[in-house]
DNA sequence: AGCACGCCGACT
DNA sequence: GTCGGCGTGCTC
């Protein structure tokens, strides 16, 4: 028999093992195994399939070993991944190393021992190979790294080959298991000590001498109650306010009063549900929304539930979600960005508890893997976790029952993952698999994407729209700023407009909050000599460098690179130098000296790097700590505050302006998501936005709150154009550190693609962002008209890609398929 | 991707 | 003379 295994390497197609005899009935698809790959390298790999033919004489290898006693992942797994690697154009093995957190794919690791037939004889030795050998007579074994430690790393790996060569050692492959538990101690009471008269001659003696290890024991009586002979408790739970530093703790123990005892700790937490479902009350207009998905789930489509902000979509989630966890069905609960899930998990955890676990590359690996080790062995007990709530990644987890996905914030451009492959976009692949398993599946937004709105239009999607806020609130009232009156009128304050700032005082004046939304284009600030133009670029990236006032440097965004702040052009010669562009930085500065009283705080990427930052700023927020907060497209995403009067954007035209087809999609939601942070309770909010175009339609159409119009246009000009939804794109990404070469290669392919038919090519292109870290760029952008035959236009495609990397003169160029991207 | 092999410049 | 730099080729 012989089995396609998959191994964590970026080479095409699986690789083929013998299966000796004595695994032959072990060996199943979803199964792991480890196998010999190369000289001397063992992997841990999937079986993707099992069969009992094999054409052609090569050498095949056999397996190793198994890792399980039945399969890690549930069969539809295996037929995802399939569909991923053909959809998306990238390898089996790229798939498994996004799927499988790190403790399932274990390497295999060098030890070395004493040579059996080694006659002791250390005289033959130098100094640093008789350390070696010596620890080898005192550990049987010792890891690289070990040895590492020993003698350092200098020349290791030959002093290792050159005894080996002497038969003084031996080395083995050994797999490694990267998982550890994370484990805990528990205190008890020794069992001489559960009859009660030790116990109280024990307590009498300590009351003269060693009180803190009485007090314990007293502490310890007092937790345990009439269960004290059978109670076990933590040091930490024991003596919160660890004074003593658990020295007398541990005297209890050496004495053998106390018994301390290792126990494994999961690290998942422990979250009681707050609330009861049946609190979930659902107003008429959510309960109506409600029911129309249901019926969207009984015509087996994907529903769309368009709901807008404010409208209570996560209360309507919660409602299904308690339904599928009665059947003993397990929910999938996509989300964007990790940012967001606190605040998710935070509601779910009030009437799931325990039951929601939340998956995130946030995680440590040790966390990912407890939580497969979980679901690989769920069996619908009262305490295995049934609602996962993550990003991305967490499409991968192998639920046994799965009853529901749910993909929050479908139109969040986050979902799609750029690097590394596979280039996956977590709505779409969902979609597929809901599709794959026959379960019902549920997109959320209160702006959802072309490429959504379309198939619901078309009917490929069930469209649910719940167009009324929950409660009280209403739709913030939507005010234009028009920019260019202002300058010529020279009524603005720097940035701003007197209409902005009079309603910032207003708002402040009532004690009400506000937001100030400054998108990421805008953030960036540059360095201009104000005599020649001259600008100071990343030597490695073709990109400008950017300001950061925090450390007084010019940082390039791409690679990192820093350097300080040039004192005069280098260019010119001319000293006339100064910073151009406004970020929230600065924007937070003037609004400081605008209004000297107010609290103002910064939401970037710079104020949220630190884990618990971004919390930190929410819950501040929350509880009226700030008065202003600055920020970029993280303060528009999802977030509730209930005493937002005010929503203020300050650049709405570079938004407009960038060059790509969905530029215009990404600034109306946008404009509506961030608006969506205005007036959450009874007060109708106030929101500003800021245009040297007033007129424009996109403006126009956000003004009103106007979706469905905005979109109608939008669609009628992507169909003019021919771009998604009414095309499909295929970018290929080509990168070389030569560009001559890569001017000739990707040119070469542009040519070779176009001449399949049935597609049409633009490029290669120089990106917007020529070259990264020393590598040129050229784009090539295919595009697939509408109709059957994407999968053998695509194969035909990645066929071209393989022969062109094949060929000796382009093999500096390295090629990057991106199917549908963003 | 990782690892071995192989061919040239900087040190004991 | 060796160490170790990374270019090249291969992995069922």
């Amino acid at each position: 028999m012989f089995a396609d295994v998959i191994l964590p390497v970026p080479l095409p197609g699986f690789f083929t093992y013998i299966v000796p005899d004595h695994l032959q009935e072990n060996v199943v698809a979803g199964i792991r195994v480890v196998v010999p790959f190369g000289p001397r390298r063992l992997l841990s790999g999937v079986v993707a399939s099992v069969r009992e033919e094999h054409q052609g004489n090569d050498h095949l290898k056999e397996i190793n070993s198994l890792l399980d006693e039945k399969p890690i992942l549930p069969d539809y797994m295996l037929q995802f991944w399939d569909w991923m690697m053909h959809y998306y154009l990238c390898t089996p093995g790229e798939i498994m190393m996004a799927a499988l957190p790190s403790g399932f794919r274990l390497e295999s690791e060098t030890k070395i021992m004493l040579h059996p037939s080694f006659n002791r004889d250390m005289s033959i030795l130098s100094d640093k190979e008789y350390l070696v050998a010596e620890a080898l007579t005192f550990s049987e074994t010792l890891t690289l790294s070990e040895v590492s430690e020993i003698i350092g790393p200098r020349g290791m790996l030959n002093l290792i080959k050159s005894l080996i060569e002497r038969n003084v050692i031996v080395s083995s492959e050994e797999m490694s298991d990267t998982f550890s538990e994370k484990t805990t101690s528990l205190f008890s009471l020794n069992v001489p000590y559960h009859n009660e008269d030790n116990l109280k001659s024990i307590l009498d003696s300590f009351s003269k001498r060693a009180y803190k290890q009485m007090e314990i024991l007293m502490l310890f009586l007092q937790k345990a109650g009439n269960e004290y002979p059978s109670f076990r408790i933590t040091r930490k739970d024991l003596i919160p306010d660890d004074s003593y530093g658990g020295s007398a703790l541990q005297a209890l123990v050496s004495k053998g009063i106390m018994v301390e005892e290792t126990v494994p700790l999961s690290r998942l937490g422990d979250f009681k549900a707050k609330k009861s479902t049946a609190e979930l009350i659902l107003s008429p207009a959510q309960m109506e929304a409600e029911e129309n998905i249901r019926s969207g789930f009984r015509l087996k489509k994907p529903v769309l539930l368009h709901g807008v902000t404010g409208s209570g979509k996560t209360e309507i989630y919660a409602k299904l979600i308690s339904e599928v966890i009665s059947q003993g069905k397990q929910v999938l609960y996509i989300l964007p960005e990790i940012a967001l899930t606190s605040q998710i998990i935070g509601r779910l955890r009030t009437f799931f508890g325990n039951k929601v676990q939340v998956f995130h590359s946030g995680y440590s690996e040790n966390q990912k893997t407890e939580l497969w080790n979980r679901i690989v062995r769920f069996e619908a007990k009262e305490e295995d976790p049934f609602v996962f709530v993550g990003a991305r990644s967490a499409l991968f987890l192998p639920l046994t029952n799965p009853g529901l996905i749910i993909v929050d914030e479908e139109h969040d451009h986050s979902l799609k993952q750029y690097d590394p492959a596979p280039r996956y976009h977590a709505r779409d692949a969902a979609v597929k698999l809901a599709a794959l398993i026959n379960q019902p599946i549920l997109l959320g937004s209160a702006t959802p994407s072309a490429e959504s709105f379309n198939n619901a239009l078309s009917g490929k999607y069930h469209l649910v729209p719940l167009q009324q806020r929950f409660g009280k609130s209403t739709l913030p009232e939507v005010l234009i700023a028009d920019m260019s009156h202002e300058m010529k009128n020279r009524t603005n304050k720097s940035h701003y407009s007197t209409l902005l700032l009079d309603k910032i005082q207003n708002a402040l004046d009532q004690n009400l909050q506000v937001i100030i939304f400054q998108n990421r284009r805008g953030f960036s600030v540059r360095i201009v000599c104000e005599t020649c133009g001259w600008y100071p670029g990343c030597p490695h990236c073709d990109v400008s460098l950017t300001y950061h006032k925090a450390i007084h440097k010019l940082k390039c965004h791409y690679c990192g690179y820093q350097m300080s702040v040039p004192s005069y052009c280098a260019e010119c010669n001319s000293k006339e130098i100064r910073t151009v562009g406004f970020g929230t930085q600065k924007v937070e500065e003037e609004l400081a000296s605008l209004f000297p009283k107010a609290i103002i705080r910064r939401m970037d990427h710079d104020t949220t790097r630190t884990k618990n930052a971004f919390q930190t700023i929410i819950d501040d927020f929350e509880n009226g700590r700030i008065n202003i907060l600055v920020g970029t497209q993280m303060v528009s995403k999802g977030l509730d505050f209930s005493k937002v009067a005010l929503v203020g954007i300050l650049d709405a035209d570079s938004m407009m302006a960038f060059p790509d087809f969905r530029s215009s999609e990404r600034c109306f939601q946008h404009i509506l998501q961030v608006s969506g942070r205005a007036g959450r309770q009874e007060k109708q909010g106030t929101v500003v936005i800021q245009t040297y175009q007033p007129h424009h339609d996109l403006i126009r159409f956000a003004c009103n709150h106007d979706y469905s119009r905005f979109f109608e246009n939008e669609l009628a000009e992507r169909m003019k154009f021919g771009y998604p939804p009414y095309s499909r794109l295929i970018r290929i990404v080509c990168k070389s550190k030569d560009n001559n070469i890569l001017a000739q290669a990707s040119f070469q392919l542009a040519r070779e693609i176009a001449s399949i038919g049935g597609l049409k090519v633009l490029g290669p292109e120089y990106p917007v962002v020529a070259r990264i870290k020393t590598e040129y760029l050229r784009h090539i952008l295919i595009k697939l008209a509408p109709g059957k035959g994407y999968a053998s236009l695509k194969s035909q495609i990645s066929q071209k890609v393989r022969v062109i990397q094949a060929s000796p003169a382009w093999k500096k160029v390295k090629f990057f398929p991106d199917v549908d991207p963003y």
